[in-house]
DNA sequence: TTTTTTATTAATCATTTGTTTAATTCATAT
DNA sequence: ATATGAATTAAACAAATGATTAATAAAAAA
């Protein structure tokens, strides 16, 4: 991307994304990462200091990735409260498909490190947002069904993310194929909305 | 439980599932466990033969113990299908404050090793239970909107176990204690049963 | 071209980690 | 009381792992 990062350095971070979101920090070596980017092992600690801090770096950017790509579409002025039902459960099903082990992997590392995620500017965003103020106002029009706007948004990333956590349990079930399981999930992309309006419509 | 196991050989099964679930199998280690259970780090050898034989062995039982809880309401003939939604929400979501570790510890480790699961007798058992058929029987009595069991049954474990998952965030986002999340997980066995029947009602 | 800085390599270090061993204590049966 | 087997301990081992070093190659600056 930048110029200023050397090609090494970045096979290195790539080769450590990769291991890092199939096995977690603790399971991936450094010398897995070294062999994974085919770097000499000495190059990580001559850019990144330590494995920690690589992680670190990765956890960041990552982060940022997603939770830019998140909250992108519940500010938009122009969009009503079922347009962006239908267009974030859009986006997140194709971010997802896109890269399936992510929302595992933010959920897990966060579980240790809460604090990194608060340091991301985004993330108080999505309750001051246009999406919930839309909620809001269709509840005090008497259209919508009041509940605590927590609860709502919950709901929505509910059924948009926890189908792909469960995907290994989903596809020994219904015995699909990875093919089949990404079919299942863009059925969704329809479906979801239309299942959160019936949830909050009066 | 059981006489035939000695004191020492449940305090490290005990010890280890603590640590299992809270940090994974890869950042624990043995000697975690030894001092943890305040036994010989020899001890865990000479009682399980492995690391990866005692996981193996506390991964069964949890994973049974689990999928057992989670079946038990399913199958019930006397109980409607709207009986059954309020009994699993309910119970799903108290056994899950009595522990919290245990889905994104279950998701996790399957991630890892999808075939564990398999081996479950359970496993196929919720897509053929009673309260699959019961909501397949609504559907041809017109009552209910016709969609895949396996969406409605993926929409009612989501939206009861994700928000688990998300703890984390969501008491950063709200600035709740740990209490406050779980008074906010119980106000939700009441609101689940009642959204998942608008989501499928005609 | 020569010098200086940067990048890369192979080898090595110091810990950590899973596991084993050999000795010792404890409990039980004879 | 003694013998036998099970339980426990401290010590050690071998492999793995994160990190460093010292030497070398490549690139950039002079």
């Amino acid at each position: 991307m930048n110029s200023s990062y050397s090609n090494t350095e970045i096979k290195i971070k790539d080769a450590a994304k990769s291991l890092f979101l199939k096995k977690g920090y603790s399971a991936t070596t450094t010398r897995d990462i070294a062999r994974e980017s085919d770097i000499n092992l000495a190059m990580l600690n001559y850019y990144f200091r330590s494995k920690r801090k690589l992680f670190e770096i990765i956890m960041f950017e990552t982060l940022y990735e997603f939770l830019s790509k998140m909250v992108e579409v519940y500010n938009d002025e122009k969009t009503s409260l079922e347009q962006k039902l239908k267009l974030c459960s859009e986006k997140y099903i194709d971010m997802i498909i896109a890269e399936p082990l992510l929302p595992t992997f933010v959920l897990n590392e966060l579980k240790n490190n809460p604090t990194s995620f608060l340091k991301m500017p985004t993330t108080k965003m999505i309750m001051k947002s246009n999406f919930v103020a839309q909620y809001q106002e269709g509840v005090t029009n008497g259209i919508y069904r009041k509940v605590d706007p927590i609860h709502f948004v919950t709901n929505v990333l509910s059924v948009i993310v926890f189908p792909f956590m469960c995907s290994p349990i989903i596809m020994k079930i219904e015995n699909l194929s990875k093919k089949d399981f990404n079919i299942m999930m863009t059925e969704r992309k329809k479906l979801i909305p239309a299942w959160i309006i019936q949830m909050i419509k009066k």
